[in-house]
DNA sequence: TTGACAGGCAAGTACACACTTGCATATTGG
DNA sequence: CCAATATGCAAGTGTGTACTTGCCTGTCAA
């Protein structure tokens, strides 16, 4: 299982999340199109694919299968994770 | 400028983090032999430097000269913008 | 069934970057 | 001044990984 820094290392994958938080529970071929139209990425199906298994190893997308459709969701939940190791400065925690 | 999630993705660099959250204003010596103690870390002094320099960068780690030493300070603040990007689940924001 | 669609697997390539080595620069104490 | 300390600069090496290419499996509609 890979750890959520390495995950949100590549800015690709930051793209997928933003992608996902825009719209929840999009299909890779939904991604894939998705990501090159707005965000201007030029990537194959596979290296999103790939992409999206090293977000799910690190569980900030959950996959639910359905016929030939693979549905991804985001959970931002690991995040959680980061500003409990170094706490944010007093003031804002909640925007 | 480096990004914040490039400086999280090394493991030496949020091991230096822990450093500094646990002891603010180290000079590079300090965090060098406390990391190779603590740690276990056996890193080579111009490695360590290399890390702060990006860690630097990315707006997590301030530095105050003074004379032949140089502090090193933590600043979570950069860390925000992750959660900000992607908002956490709602019922703990505040831990 | 056949064909189209959605996704998976595996091996190869290329570049980024973590780390090292070697030398240079500044500050301080004797 | 001289030696020790604290740090900086620059080039080289090697491994990890982002991305590609090619083929295979599974699902649905006609």
């Amino acid at each position: 299982m890979a750890d959520v820094y390495e995950a949100l290392a590549a800015h690709a994958r930051r793209a997928i999340l933003d992608e996902l938080r825009e719209r929840n529970g999009q299909t890779l071929f939904e991604i894939c199109a998705r990501l090159t139209m707005k965000h201007g990425l030029g990537l194959s199906r596979q290296a999103i694919s790939q992409h999206l298994d090293v977000l799910e190893g690190a569980g900030l997308v959950h996959t639910r299968r359905e016929g030939r459709y693979k549905f991804h969701h985001l959970d931002t939940g690991p995040l959680r994770a980061i500003v409990e190791r170094w706490p944010l400065p007093k003031g804002k925690e909640n925007r």
